[in-house]
RNA sequence: CGGGGCGUAGCGCAGCCUGGGUUAGCGCGCCUGGUUUGGGACCAGGAGGUCGUGGGUUCAAAUCCCACCGCCCCGACCA
């Protein structure tokens, strides 16, 4: 590729509405430009990137015996009907205005199951692993940093089609191994954790994450023992309210102008292990009572897991006012009104001498004891976890970060099958839905994640796995030495010849400029072919990450270079968290 | 959808509020010529603008008013 007529628009500046790294990067680059809000176009350099990428799940999902599909983006919505996800998915549905019945596909388990009812039949034709590698459609209501977040995107989704529970545990292990192998490749930096099945149904789920500060999803990590998990259903190895061997008399006290928890520590002298803060909250239309200790924070997806419900959130003041007879920071689990449901965190479990509003503005209960004064529904996990809290596994800090989730497995299970009726014959010639499961990576993601992760001041450091190119070689003085300029020419066409992608730096700009663009790429490798290299006979090679440079004898650079390329495409140690 | 910000040349911005009238300006980039050539060179000349769109006020609008559109950020949402 020579770059005096290849498209790499590259920016000095920095773009106003770029915000996170990656998205700079890439805009710098010239990797992306884009067309609307979520929107991007890939320019040459950024597509080379997003096909290797593509390169490596391929044949990570051949390796696992994957065969790869081509589903249309443009879907009957019908079939979406029949799983109900048309309701379920909502705003997030591209709906086609001018033809009845189109939607455009956000995800693909309904043209699957659709398939798979088509032509499975037997037991015998299971187990399958369906995989594409397509383009998404999805009405984000906020699409950002780049291309992290789009309304149109490439994932790499895959199928698993089972004949039982076992077979799905066995393709989802599978996934699970093809997608470490795959995120190693792309040189990633990754954890695994547990994620909560939301609304897509189904049972075990984990994600990919990568630690950036463009991530969107919260995770609790532990530095010392592999422990992670998606903020959502983290926890840690915080201290339980411990039961006292005394529960004193129940008694009502003026509180006024008490509206939170530490108003009670510090203006009452109560310890804040001893307080119990309720809030009340709508639950699928109906109000429940809510009990955490002290300063704890609810975690609404784990009261959504331990309700069996998405449908939660907080009351509003009338409500609270109605159901309580209180304002919020004065309501409690004592003297209610009516009767409400109450769940109370685990770390409250059978607690006593305990402090909490008494449903009446201005006044708190104490020496409450929740086995003697109240009825609790449940006891659940509900706070959220917090920075520096103890590991549950090994009892260290644990670091709370923000994490880019590059894939998700997860076992589905017979939703979509049932759905769709898409049924086997077992052995004993009974009819029984197939057991699915659906495994996705974004493909952008992995790309915008790696640089991320791996760029410095001057721009991108890629490794040789997924760079665009493998070589920039840069020429100095072209127009000024005739050497230069038949050196340059002989060592790219060698280079190419033996397999190496090179960037041949042709242009008549200046040294610094030519640089500046090298390090801003940042192809793994740079030659440097200049009137002096070649007065000595030399080219010198400069390692983009490292900045290590070699001068190496003009016969012996294509070996060299062949070398160094191996070299640096040594999978890096990645977190993996089995 | 709620809150905030922005929209002026390819990119980054000033001008607007706080005097409505300027040839609408600066840096980078681009074109031509020349000098340069190891870390974003220099000189000279030049091209490039529906000031987001529509309406209103006014003798006169980038500037004031109204509406709309687009983009960005925070939040809500996110298989």
């Amino acid at each position: 590729m020579r770059y005096n007529k290849a498209f790499i628009p590259t920016l000095r500046e920095v773009p106003s509405e770029a915000q996170a790294i990656s998205h700079q990067l890439m805009l710098r680059a010239g990797l992306v430009r884009q067309l609307s809000a979520g929107v991007y176009s890939f320019l040459p350099l950024g597509w080379r990137a997003m096909q290797k990428v593509m390169h490596i799940v391929r044949q990570e999902m051949d390796a696992i015996g994957g065969q790869e599909f081509y589903f249309p983006a443009l879907n009957p919505i019908e079939i979406w009907h029949q799983t109900g996800r048309v309701e379920s998915m909502g705003e997030v549905l591209f709906h086609i205005k001018n033809r009845e019945g189109l939607v455009l596909a956000p995800t693909h388990e309904e043209v699957v199951a659709f398939h798979a009812r088509q032509h499975v039949k037997s037991y015998k034709d299971l187990p399958q692993i369906w995989y594409q590698i397509q383009i998404k459609f999805r009405n984000e209501p906020r699409p950002r940093f780049g291309v992290l977040r789009g309304r149109q995107f490439t994932m790499k989704d895959s199928y698993s089609l089972d004949d039982s529970w076992e077979g799905l545990d066995s393709s989802y292990e599978k996934h699970n191994y093809a997608y470490q192998r795959i995120f190693s490749r792309c040189g990633l930096h990754f954890f695994v954790v547990g994620a909560s099945s939301g609304a897509m149904g189904g049972s075990a789920s984990q994600e990919f994450m990568v630690e950036s500060p463009a991530g969107e999803d919260t995770c609790a990590v532990c530095a010392s023992c592999n422990y992670a998990a998606n903020i959502e259903v983290a926890r840690s190895a915080t201290e339980p309210t411990a039961r006292l061997p005394e529960s004193q008399y129940l008694e009502r006290f003026p509180t006024p102008g008490v509206h939170t928890i530490n108003d009670l520590v510090y203006g009452h002298g109560i310890p804040e292990e001893r307080c119990a803060k309720a809030l009340l909250y709508i639950v699928d239309r109906g109000p429940v009572l809510i009990l955490l200790r002290g300063n704890d924070e609810l975690n609404e997806a784990k009261l959504q897991a331990a309700l069996g419900t998405i449908s939660v959130r907080p009351a509003a003041p009338e409500e609270l006012r109605a159901y309580t007879g209180a304002t919020a920071g004065s309501i409690g689990p004592i003297g209610l009104p009516v009767s409400l449901p109450v769940i109370a965190d685990e770390r409250l479990r059978d607690a006593n001498e305990l402090v909490s509003g008494a449903n009446a503005d201005g006044y708190h209960y104490r020496h409450i004891d929740l086995m003697r004064d109240c009825r609790i529904d449940m006891y659940a996990d509900l706070r959220t976890v917090q920075e520096h809290e103890p590991c549950p596994q090994c009892r260290s800090p644990l670091r709370i970060v923000r994490a880019i989730e590059v894939g998700h497995i997860f076992k589905l299970g017979t939703k979509y099958s049932e759905a769709l009726g898409a049924t086997f014959l077992d052995e004993h010639g009974q009819e029984r839905p197939i057991v699915m499961g659906s495994y996705g990576i974004g493909i952008e993601r992995i790309v915008a994640a790696f640089i991320e992760q791996n760029h410095d001041e001057r721009g991108i450091c890629w490794i040789p796995s997924i760079a665009p190119l493998q070589v920039h070689l840069i020429a100095l003085g072209l127009e000024q030495s005739k050497a230069v300029h038949d050196a340059a020419e002989q060592l790219y066409q060698e280079l190419w010849t033996n397999g190496v992608e090179t960037l041949y730096d042709d242009r008549s700009e200046t040294a610094g400029v030519k640089f500046n663009d090298a390090d801003l790429i940042g192809l793994p490798l740079q030659l440097i072919v200049s009137p002096r290299n070649v007065e000595s006979g030399v080219v010198e090679i400069k390692e983009r990450r490292s900045g290590k440079r070699h001068h190496v004898a003009s016969a012996e650079v294509v070996p060299v270079v062949q070398r160094l390329l191996k070299y640096l495409s040594q999978e890096p140690q990645s977190v993996i968290f089995p």
